[in-house]
DNA sequence: TCAAAAGTGTTCTCTTTACACCCATGG
DNA sequence: CCATGGGTGTAAAGAGAACACTTTTGA
């Protein structure tokens, strides 16, 4: 305790984003320092009056634009003492999710980012830091809750068809899926509502449109239910 | 950037024990500073040059004299900017298990704290901090992640009864459950040998010792085995 | 011989899987 | 009328739940 401590705290997000059976995430290119001509993920030091979660959601908004309709903390990135070359920085990454309306950036007039763009999970550009390996765990994470947490709704418009919950899974998963038992379980949850709307898109029959009831699902949780999908 | 960061980081351990059906958790009491009569969880400031993992285990070491058997990152506590009440601090929470051998504490002549002592989870004093409700937070990690890792063998002995295995699920989990589907569950995973020890517990008949094989169980996790027990 | 805990199988129920054809629309 | 994706039921297999008596030891 005699000793200053000279260590800084950063917050990251992980913001993914689906649309087209693609998953994307968003990344900002700074405007200054060593990694003016690589891109990473939004974030930046916490405020000394500023809470955890505030400061990422400062940063997103500040350097992106953004807000996020899933926000959790992912994981605290502090053990590679070198992972920032100018000083030692630990940093508290958060995982984010948003609906495809927020897939089209508007322009940033902004101090610290030059520009955000959105990318492609498997077309990453070279990235400063350990963002890379950051982007991985929660890559990772997502899929894993996909499983267990009804967080797929959050990738995708308030009212979507059933096919792009299907592909929202197969898509990310890597997994086939029997589109009947799949439609059968999931609603047999009953978490999610039918609307009265019918949309068609290009060819073939067209579709319902389904909500995802959060209030219903929060109600069954409490009553011990667990959401569950699991795959071959 | 330009701004000074006056946070510090700090990391702190919850570490679990377990013997004859109780569940403990290691408190320390500090020499110096406001919380001189409130127990606490052992931690402290991250060191300059040291990874979070490594200032946890010293933490551990010069604290009580532990090392664990299982640690992990449980959450980063910094979102309630006044937790501690002298300055801002943002702490690194982890979350070990050690086995009934370490329960017994030798006595710890260092600097920082006072003593360390085991209490029942049930039974815990008054706390500095928010460290009650990381305790919380670790204890409802520990349920959960009982039902679907084995990390129940790390709060066990290296061999251990088959009954104390289920006793530990329906003490900690408060779920009562089938002896015999239990066993036929957790011996089917093929990850729990048997010894050719037999040992006699005060009364009843004597029973055979099991050892986890950690082994298998990575063998096994790499072709898709998914340790997992529910509950009524 | 009694108390205490260990050990052991079978049946029933429920959940999961496998599987294929018709429907509604646009071009 | 053809291409495209949407919508639907049933049977078989596997997993989970319910259930009670015998065994071995120490006191």
């Amino acid at each position: 305790m005699s000793i200053i401590q000279n260590i800084k705290i950063a917050v990251d997000a992980i913001v993914f984003g689906y649309e087209k059976n693609q998953l994307f995430v968003l990344l900002v290119k700074q405007k200054f320092g060593d990694t003016k001509n690589l891109w990473c993920l939004p974030g930046g030091f916490v405020l000394n009056n500023e809470s955890l979660t505030a400061a990422v959601t400062r940063e997103l908004r500040e350097e992106t634009g953004i807000t996020v309709n899933y926000l959790e903390q992912l994981y605290t990135f502090g053990d590679k003492i070198d992972r920032d070359p100018r000083f030692r920085v630990v940093s508290v990454a958060y995982f984010a999710l948003v609906d495809p309306s927020k897939l089209t950036l508007t322009t940033i007039t902004n101090t610290d980012a030059e520009k955000a763009k959105w990318f492609p999970i498997d077309q990453l550009p070279d990235l400063a830091y350990d963002h890379r390996e950051i982007i991985d765990t929660a890559f990772a994470r997502l899929k894993n809750k996909l499983t267990y947490q009804p967080i797929g709704f959050d990738l995708l418009e308030t009212e979507f068809l059933f096919s792009e919950l299907e592909n929202l899974y197969t898509t990310l998963l890597e997994k086939n899926i029997d589109r009947r038992n799949f439609r059968k379980k999931i609603l047999g949850f009953g978490i999610i509502d039918e609307t009265d709307k019918i949309i068609s898109v290009k060819s073939g029959r067209p579709a319902k449109l389904f909500k995802f009831n959060e209030k219903k699902y929060r109600e069954l949780e409490l009553k011990g239910f667990h959401f569950e999908i699991k795959f071959n």
